[in-house]
RNA sequence: GCCGCUAUAGCUCAGUGGUAGAGCGCACCCUUGGUAAGGGUGAGGCCGAGAGUCCGAUUCUCUCUAGCGGCACCA
């Protein structure tokens, strides 16, 4: 012992622990108390995470994690889809592993086998999972040198093994992690053994396929995804989160609210009701008021475009196999993917001073882009879809206050749809890229010095810019907590160039344009999809398709009723009359499920004194009041937010 | 586009090698009922499209189309 140099561990709270000699982190956690070796999972030393059982042996600074602790989830779950590929490998000898790491909520783990998987396979390889975690084994880490390490996973058939094995770089150590007769390539930290995991704690979702490295030019393997929590009710809760989404899923909702559908003669294009219609004209109204107090001039441009000018545009080299292409008398047109190109025609004719620049210009632009058919869904990737595009004309020195100018504006319109919290990826310049440095230094630093000066917080996206120039992307999260990128905003030096642009300064002389690219909503199709989602269909009254639904206790009420719907649709509200032989309880129950925002009920009292009950969705309580006032609190409530 | 699954009434779904069934919805009748399903009767289907096997296909096989879960894509 007194031989073996001594090894001083400094815990988190500042306390040093001294061993002789080499110690493991499960020592560390017994000496420290019974209560935390059984709690912990892993250690942290100098800031790496270790297995419990590996040797510290020279001074550091070391922290246990236990299954508490924020970490943890990460190494459940990777051990989740290590025990999942045991399963698989005994069920299933003929499989070969791939990787396998933890993600958001779970794991996946990708095998290539020429049988596929089945959902019934799921409910089998978690059984055998189960199995796994009782027999407790213990998962022991291991080295092997590089060429060993290949030919070892080679003799065992594992093909791909061996080939991520040959792909690290030299100098790093090969470990390895054997738990029962499985042993699999892994970076680790591991659990101590399998029976770590609950097993009551996870769950096998769902199979799907996944190109080996991510590649389309790869074969196919089938992933196995799953979901991992700390204890039981965590993972009820999840499920139960899942369920919820579901509930609102917007093709759902779409389809029992009758907003939208598709149909198979034109996948890809919503075919939008008189209900969906109604919130996207109303959406669009809000927004082209929006516009013009930001100080945009809206235009409307062809959807149908010779080719020549996409072939100006450079859209027809570099985004053809998105077109969709129709000819006419021998002339080639293209539907427009893009409403810039024609923008700049509107900003070509005539002439242009330094003096009429900025200029904004705003189109609903209706675009059409052929999209891959496994991209789309729903009302979220679609093929035929309307921008709330938008191109600022402007001179390099504008650049930053218009988008500083933009900035505001997204962010008052999101937070009119209580999105309160916007996060902002910057891209910067990708190695194949347009224009010269120093243009370039000068866009970026603009676009941050904007988003600075509003007060947002920005992450970077190296390398992710256009070719054209650099760009800001927004992203709204929604009530359910998701994130979607909505709102983009680009500089763009190369299409002015193109379509030759031009300006006269004040000194007379011919000038390029910078052009910016921007929109908010992104397009109306996908921004109705997150607002069903986000609203789970109860929409605010300014959006829902039918305001209010008034109707009779008995057909002895229809005059009186009729009455009121009449003064309904004389204040302008979406009401609609409801006189059908049904009971008031039927009649509410359909209305609810129906999402309408307030039922009007007049029964006899009601007709008697010009009055009605008012019953709000989701509360059961009613509420009489005088018909006008009940009529003149819809009517401020269904008051556009920009017009409040 | 790729892998897998799916396609039956308006919707949700059951079912069968001998051309179909439920619930909801819809229509009509009875019921006039005070806030989440009153009762009865009835109408609805080329079982996604095409080809093949078979005496016979909605059912089995193949191709196509669309949808779903992912992957890739989202310039």
């Amino acid at each position: 012992m007194n031989a073996e140099k001594k090894v001083a561990l400094t815990l988190p709270d500042g306390s040093v622990r001294e061993f002789n000699g080499p110690v493991t982190g499960m020592t560390l956690a017994n000496d420290i108390g019974p209560g935390l070796a059984k709690a912990a999972i892993i250690i942290v030393v100098d800031g790496e995470q270790w297995d419990l059982s590996r040797e510290i042996i020279k001074d550091a600074h070391v922290s246990i994690i236990t299954k508490r602790d924020e970490e943890a989830l990460e190494i459940l779950r990777h051990d989740a889809a290590h025990i999942m590929a045991e399963a698989v490998k005994e069920l299933y000898p003929e499989t070969q592993v791939t990787i396998g790491p933890a993600i958001e909520n779970g794991f996946y783990y990708d095998f290539a086998r020429k049988e596929p998987f089945t959902p019934g396979d799921l409910e089998v390889i978690e059984a055998r999972m189960r199995q796994i975690i009782e027999r407790d084994e213990e998962i022991i880490r291991s080295e092997m040198p590089r060429d060993e390490a290949v030919e070892f996973f080679k003799s065992m058939g594992e093909e791909y093994k061996a080939e991520i094995i040959a792909s690290i770089p030299d100098g790093q150590p090969i470990t390895l992690y054997r738990q029962g007769d499985f042993i699999d390539l892994c970076r680790g930290p591991h659990l101590p053994s399998t029976k770590y995991l609950g097993s009551d704690t996870f769950k096998l979702l769902s199979i799907a396929g996944a190109y080996w490295r991510g590649d389309s030019n790869n074969e196919m393997l089938q992933r196995i995804y799953g979901t991992v929590w700390r204890d039981r009710k965590e993972l009820k809760a999840y499920l139960l989160r899942i369920e919820e989404a579901e509930k609102r899923d917007h093709r759902k909702l779409g389809r029992e609210m009758s907003l939208f559908h598709f149909q198979e003669e034109a996948a890809g294009m919503p075919f939008w009701h008189p209900n969906g219609w109604t919130i996207y004209t109303q959406l669009e109204g809000y927004v082209r008021r929006k516009q013009i107090e930001y100080g945009y001039k809206e235009i409307n441009t062809p959807k149908l475009v010779d080719r020549k000018l996409w072939e100006t545009s450079g859209h027809w080299e570099k985004f053809r196999e998105h077109m969709y292409i129709t000819e006419s008398e021998e002339q080639i047109f293209a539907l427009k993917p893009m409403n810039c190109p024609c923008h700049v025609q509107v900003f070509n004719q005539g002439i242009v001073s330094y003096r009429d620049l900025p200029l904004r210009l705003a189109e609903f632009g209706s675009c059409h882009r052929y999209e891959p058919s496994g991209a789309l869904h729903g009302l979220m990737r679609v093929r035929s879809f309307v921008q709330d595009d938008g191109h600022i004309f402007c001179t390099k020195e504008q650049i930053t206050e218009e988008t500083e100018i933009f900035c505001k504006m997204l962010l008052d319109i999101y937070k009119d749809f209580g999105f309160e919290k916007v996060k902002v990826k910057f891209s910067d310049r990708p190695d194949v890229r347009a224009g010269s440095d120093e243009v370039w230094d000068e866009a970026e630093r603009c676009l941050i010095d904007a988003v600075e000066h509003v007060g947002l917080e920005y992450s970077l996206n190296p390398g992710e810019g256009a070719f054209y120039g650099p760009k800001l992307e927004f992203i709204l999260t929604d009530a359910i907590g998701r994130d979607w990128q909505c709102g983009t905003h680009q500089v763009d030096f190369v299409l002015p160039e193109r379509l030759d642009a031009n300006y006269i300064g004040a000194d007379n002389a011919k000038h390029r344009p910078v052009m910016l690219h921007r929109a908010i909503l992104g397009s109306f199709e996908r921004f109705i999809g997150i607002l069903i989602e986000n609203y789970a269909g109860r929409f605010p009254m300014w959006l829902a398709p039918t305001q209010v639904v008034v109707t009779g206790i008995s057909s002895d009420q229809d005059s009186y009723v009729e009455q009121v719907y009449k003064k309904l649709m004389e204040a302008g509200l979406r009401a609609e009359i409801d006189l059908r032989n049904e009971k008031i309880n039927y009649k509410v129950r359909e209305h609810s499920h129906a999402k309408v925002p307030a039922i009007f009920v007049a029964g006899g009292r009601e007709a008697e004194n010009n009055s009605i009950t008012v019953r709000r969705l989701g509360s059961k309580n009613q509420e009489t009041l005088d018909l006008s006032d009940a009529i003149n609190k819809l009517v401020a409530e269904s008051i556009e937010p920009d017009k409040q």
